[in-house]
Formats: structure tokens, C-alpha cells, sequence
RNA sequence: GCUCCUAUCGUCUAGUGGCCUAGGACAUCAGGUUUUCAUCCUGGAAACCCGGGUUCGAUUCCCGGUGGGAGCGCCA
């Protein structure tokens, strides 16, 4: 049985780089039948906030990555209390009562010695007397698990071999005291705990993977199998940071990125299927998953594809629903009808930009005059437009787009269409650049739309 | 500095020794449809980091270099 687990710490809003690693654990998951756990990482009690736990699960579930199981680090402090002690009492793990000051001290003059910064080990020897002594006289201090200096190796389901000389570490702190595990500590407890099989994460944690199995050594535990995603990058090729832009997915579901379009994004970062298919929701990705497909190198983050795939999926919604979701992003004494959101459509690149492409339907803006004449020479142009109205006024109350498109121009010799048509646009719309006259027409509907004309025709002074 | 990871068009990628004259998508450029914008259609430009091997044959395998990245906390 496949268990995988998605373990974000809540010191900040949900990452896009920690939904696709939710999002592969649960393609993985679903793909092999097996168990996708949530784990709140909570043992900070400084920088973990209860607003960004809530963040996180509402995220996930936006996003559709629902969990089987759900644990709070934060609520198993006897778990990994009762861990530590059997540490200490077998000899595998240590107090240690080195200060900060200490500790700074010595990495420095490792530095200055040129090599690579690692505890000495020095309160490894201490004896039990010197212990109880410290511990009763309220020494600060801290546990340090005893890393054997030999090189340990995993294979990694998306790397292959990995190896390290544990020799290199030096003994971790694996917990300020005996009721504040650290995560290196918690982690594997849990892991272990809740029969993690996979461990798949970001690219990020392969150093911490090694301690990890020391750990598991020290428990006698078999490690799981590990696999490590590549990251997901900015522009100039570091880790994604909120210097480029939104990090949060948070912040692109507000400007009206769709969850599926989100979803269908992140997952081509990394990944591909076997075919040429990119416009995929959940179920298709669910079909097509592959973890042996996933790349090795970090993959930059494109808002210009984000924007691409968040149009499919727009264009793919129809009226009635389209219209739902953009209620949420415009004014609500806004009324739209069906002929205003067809036309917006093909224009809208996310839900946040209806309120833009939409306000020339509700507000018609101040132009100048001699924007209405076609190629800039006024041919009649009053003329025109005093036809076109009469046209229109002799339509039904209602307009259809394409009964409307037939009634105008039937009115319009083939050789003008400029004529009639870009002064009708500039009338209705007040701007150079708009839906067409017919789609406009269609949206304000006849009295709205002969009220404009009027307001055209008298800006022309005739 | 040390350790580890990594390397195909600007970007995401296909490619697992000959099918590659290196394919697709986004972006870009040109043309077409459209009165404008957007959509849509057609076409173009655009990449195997370098050097050694291995092999009849390397984008593909091995080694080295170089570039890029990550980690080196009493954060996770």
C-alpha cells in the first residue's frame, strides 16, 4: 500500500511551488491506489500562524488535492517526546550545553581554517553526573543525535543514486528540548509513524535526506524510498521568489486564475505526458501520470503559458458559467447578459480583467468627436449614423447578434464598410479599441445603444 | 569555501545509439480572416554547453571541464 504525504510548514501562505509538490504526492497517489496524507509542520511555534494553516487547506482544496488523512505536528508533542528519550537511553542521541556563543566560536575558526563548519562532539563525552548536574542547575541545552561518519547512499526515484559522507555532518540538533522536536527529528517520527512509503519533495531537502537516514538507522526503521522534484524557478534561475512576482496561490486565484488552469500549469513544470497533450484537469493528469517522467532540472515559471492555459480553460466555460465566476470580480449592481460575456470572451485572459473589458458596456467613456470619422475624413459621418439609427430603431427590443449583424448590413454598401461600421464601433463604445459594433449592439441592447448614436451625432454638431 | 544536484530553441519540453534535415507548446516574427482590438488560420526564425573517450555510428553511454542551482540553523 502506497502512503505519500504533503508536509508544509504554515509560516506563509500556500507556495506555488508546494502545490505542485501536494499535487505530484497526490497524482501518485491516485495513480497507485494508495494514501495521501496532509501534515501541518507546526513544531515553530515563532513563525507558524494559524491564518496560513488556514490558507493552506483552503488551497488544497481549490485546487482539488483533497487528503485522506490529516495530523498536526504541533498536537503530537508526547510522540516525539517519548522518541527522545528512547534516543538518549539507547546512547544514539545527547544533551548538549553548548552555548550559541560557543558553537558560533568554533564554526568561525573552522571557516578561517578552511573547512566545512561541524560540531565537535564535544558534550558527547559528558558523563551522566556532568548531565544530571547541568540539567538540574537549568542549563539550557539542547539534543544532538550521534551521526556515525560513514557514507550513506539512497536511490532516488527521480535521480538515481545519491551519496554522502555523513563524516562531513557532524551531530545535528535534533531537538531544543525534550517538548521541541526539530524538523529533522519530527519528520522521520512521523514519517515512520504513519507508514510513509514515499517521500517525495522539493529538491531542496536531498541534504537533509541524508541525516534523515541516520535517523532512521538510529530508530531501526527501513527508510521509505525518496524522490526529489525539481524546483521551480524565476526568471533568472533561482529558487521562485516573490521578487518576479506572485509566489502565493493565493494571489493568482484573487486575480482570476482558474484552480484547473493552475493545476494544468504546474504540472507541466517538471513534467510531461507521453503524448503532445497539454490541457489536462485532474482526472487526465490522474490517467497520464508518470513519476518516472518528471525532469531532473528546475523549470522556470512562465506567467505568459499560466496566462495561455487560463484562456483554454476560460473559453472552454460556457455562458451561464462564465458568468458566475466572473461575478465575484465586478461590480455587483453590474447586470451582464449573455450577449456581453460571449463578447468579452475571447479577450479575457483572467477573471480579474472582466471588470476592464466590461465597463464599456455600463459607462460609455468622454472621446472627441473626430474619433468617429473612419481613416480620420468625416465622409457624412452624421449621415451615416442618423441611417444606422433608423435601422435600429426599427429592430425589436431584443437584439440577437447575428439578426442584427444581417439588419446592419444589409445597410452597408461592400466598398464602406469603414464608413459605417468604425463610426457605429467609436459611437457605442467611445474608444478606438472594443468588441465589434455588433457585439456591442448586442450587449447594450436598442435603447442604450440609440441613446449613444444621439450622443455621437451630436458631438459631430449636426 | 565545502557538499550535493543539474545541463535540448528565449521559456516549458519530446527524444533512452541509427527513424533527428532534432518534434510539440508558450512567447516572438510575417501573412490571411476581421472596420479596430481580441479570437481564429497559415507560414517563418529559433536549441542538443565545451573537450575527451566508448562505438561502424553519438543529442542519447562514460570521464573531465564549464555554466546554472540548492544546501551548509537551537527554520522547515
Amino acid at each position: 500500500m502506497i502512503r505519500v504525504r504533503m508536509a508544509p510548514s504554515p509560516t506563509g501562505y500556500f507556495h506555488i511551488g508546494s502545490s505542485r509538490t501536494a499535487l505530484f504526492n497526490w497524482l501518485f497517489a491516485r495513480k497507485n491506489k494508495g494514501v495521501f496524507i496532509l501534515r501541518i509542520e507546526d513544531t515553530d511555534k515563532e513563525r507558524s500562524k494559524k491564518e496560513y494553516e488556514d490558507d493552506i487547506l483552503k488551497s488544497m482544496k481549490t485546487l482539488g488535492l483533497e487528503w485522506d488523512e490529516f495530523y498536526r505536528q504541533s498536537e503530537r508533542s508526547g510522540i516525539y517526546r517519548e522518541y527522545l528519550e528512547k534516543l538518549i537511553a539507547e546512547d544514539k542521541a545527547y544533551y548538549c550545553f553548548c552555548t550559541r556563543e560557543d558553537l558560533e566560536a568554533e564554526r568561525e575558526s573552522q571557516t578561517a581554517a578552511g573547512v566545512a563548519p561541524k560540531y565537535s562532539g564535544k558534550c558527547c563525552v559528558l558523563t551522566e553526573k556532568e548531565i544530571k548536574t547541568n540539567l538540574e542547575a537549568g542549563k539550557p541545552y539542547v539534543i544532538r543525535l550521534k551521526i556515525p561518519a560513514e557514507k550513506v547512499s539512497f536511490d532516488d526515484m527521480i535521480r538515481g543514486p545519491i551519496e554522502f559522507d555523513l563524516g562531513l555532518v557532524g551531530d545535528i540538533v535534533i531537538a531544543k528540548n525534550l517538548d521541541e522536536p526539530l524538523y529533522n527529528f519530527s519528520v522521520v517520527v512521523d514519517d515512520i509513524l504513519m507508514d510513509i512509503t514515499h517521500v517525495i519533495r522539493g529538491e531542496d531537502h536531498i541534504p537533509n535526506t541524508p541525516k534523515q537516514i541516520a535517523l532512521y538507522r538510529a530508530l531501526g526503521r527501513p527508510e521509505p524510498t525518496f524522490g526529489h522534484l525539481p524546483l521551480i524557478l524565476s526568471p533568472d534561475r533561482s529558487k521562485m521568489s516573490k521578487r518576479y512576482g506572485d509566489v502565493s496561490i493565493k494571489e493568482y486565484l484573487s486575480k482570476g486564475y482558474l484552480p484547473e488552469a493552475i493545476v494544468n500549469f504546474v504540472a507541466l513544470l517538471g513534467w510531461h505526458p507521453k503524448n503532445d497533450k497539454e490541457i489536462m484537469v485532474l482526472d487526465e493528469l490522474v490517467d497520464e501520470f508518470d513519476i518516472d517522467r518528471v525532469q531532473k532540472a528546475g523549470a522556470v515559471f512562465d506567467i505568459e503559458k499560466l496566462n495561455w492555459i487560463n484562456r483554454q480553460y476560460l473559453n472552454a466555460l460556457d455562458e451561464e458559467n462564465l458568468t458566475e465566476k466572473i461575478r465575484g470580480f465586478i461590480p455587483a449592481d453590474w447586470k451582464t447578459n449573455a450577449a456581453m460575456i460571449e463578447a468579452i470572451k475571447p479577450r479575457l485572459e483572467r477573471l480579474g480583467d472582466a471588470a476592464e473589458l466590461l465597463h464599456v458596456y455600463f459607462e460609455l467613456p468622454d472621446y472627441d468627436g473626430t474619433l468617429l470619422f473612419w481613416k480620420g475624413e468625416d465622409r457624412d459621418t452624421a449621415g451615416i449614423l442618423k441611417k444606422l439609427a433608423n435601422e435600429i430603431e426599427t429592430a425589436g427590443d431584443r437584439f440577437d447578434l447575428e439578426e442584427i449583424t444581417a439588419k446592419i448590413m444589409s445597410l452597408v454598401p461592400q466598398d464602406k464598410k469603414g464608413d459605417y461600421l468604425w463610426p457605429l464601433r467609436v459611437s457605442l463604445s467611445g474608444s478606438k479599441t472594443s468588441p465589434t459594433p455588433f457585439e456591442l449592439l448586442a450587449g447594450l441592447g436598442k435603447e442604450e445603444s440609440l441613446r449613444r448614436i444621439k450622443i455621437a451625432i451630436e458631438k459631430l454638431g449636426k
